[in-house]
DNA sequence: GTCTATAACTCGATAGAC
DNA sequence: GTCTATCGAGTTATAGAC
């Protein structure tokens, strides 16, 4: 039987996690360009140097950091169509997921990023591209599995316009909803639940 | 009779008015704060000191640029309600207002401003919410002066609330759209017109 | 793995000459 | 109205000690 994979107390995350953590939170309320490595350090009780040798430059950050958001959304997503059978329950907890981004006072990360779109190095692009792909991928699968054939959106336009539609949606209510209130941008993504689902 | 307005040769734009449009070109492709004096300077073969004489402060400058932005905005919406009698020319040629803007390259400067917010000075965040308050408000006039009561949307849900959701749609699908195609974006738009207005 | 120290650069902003 | 010159602070990143 292998040994535990903590070599120390394995009470709490090591220090490359930490510091995603605390990249993450100050990216998604902040934007790339507004973050710095001195902000992280002084948050995280630690050096520049120290933050330099765990990544080496804010291109490997950003991007370990978005890989571990795309892993941990699949998984989400993966455990949110298991638990639901319709295609309702699965757009509304879908639309949960981000309302409790907002919830932390953020934006989804990849939103944020995608506006920064022009300044990000390149392997930091192609992995926000990515988590894009991702969304739409699945949220085509679960409307195109869907045998109801309920609302007015369904048949008329296919399963992937509808996805796009929906995930711009999400994306965009996050960035419109005045004064960010969750309770408005839930409100309004169900008006466009409504409409797909009848 | 009141003389020319222009002192000089009347034939282009005075400085002032140079930085703005320099200033939003650039932010609408790189966020606010990856923005300076020192690009907009070089781009315009002026000195910083010489911006900072127009706009004082960044503040100052992204201000008013962002009020121009919400007064010509405001001045083309009302031409296109003028011109057009149905909701669905109406929205449709409201989409298209917004995939002029991604053929030169960018997004909505107020979208991207938004993914800025926490970094802005207070003067142009209330400016930047002040942008989505007068489209969400003009939208909403609009889909309630609709008679026809075509789509599903309508009458089950406020006009308000669906008027949120197309600004929500409108400028997330700016954000989400693969490679930034404003045919992709345009087709994406469509696939609400068609629910709101069947 | 974290530190000190620093290089090399950019940032917004100002003083004062012309 | 635009310039030169500069300040003080912040930026990413690296070298080398511990």
């Amino acid at each position: 039987m292998p040994v535990s994979p903590d070599p120390a107390t394995t009470d709490r995350p090591d220090t490359a996690e930490r510091i995603l953590d605390c990249a993450q939170e100050r990216l998604q309320r902040r934007g790339y360009n507004a973050v710095s490595y001195g902000d992280l350090a002084e948050e995280l009780d630690l050096t520049t140097a120290a933050i330099h040798y765990h990544f080496p430059s804010k291109g490997d950050l950003v991007q370990t950091l978005v890989r571990r958001y795309r892993r941990t959304s699949a998984q989400t997503r993966n455990r949110l169509r298991e638990k639901n059978d319709t295609l309702r329950e699965r757009l509304t907890q879908y639309v949960d997921l981000f309302s409790g981004i907002m919830d932390g006072g953020g934006l989804c990360l990849c939103g944020v990023l995608a506006a920064d779109e022009d300044t990000l190095p390149d392997e930091v692009r192609r992995e926000v591209r990515g988590f894009f792909d991702d969304q739409e991928e699945w949220l085509t699968e679960i409307i195109a599995a869907d045998t109801t054939g309920g609302g007015n959106l369904q048949g008329c336009d296919s399963a992937r316009a509808v996805a796009r539609l929906f995930l711009a949606a999400v994306e965009g209510a996050m960035l419109t909803t005045p004064n960010r209130d969750p309770a408005t941008y839930t409100e309004t993504l169900h008006t466009l639940v409504d409409s797909i689902v009848t």
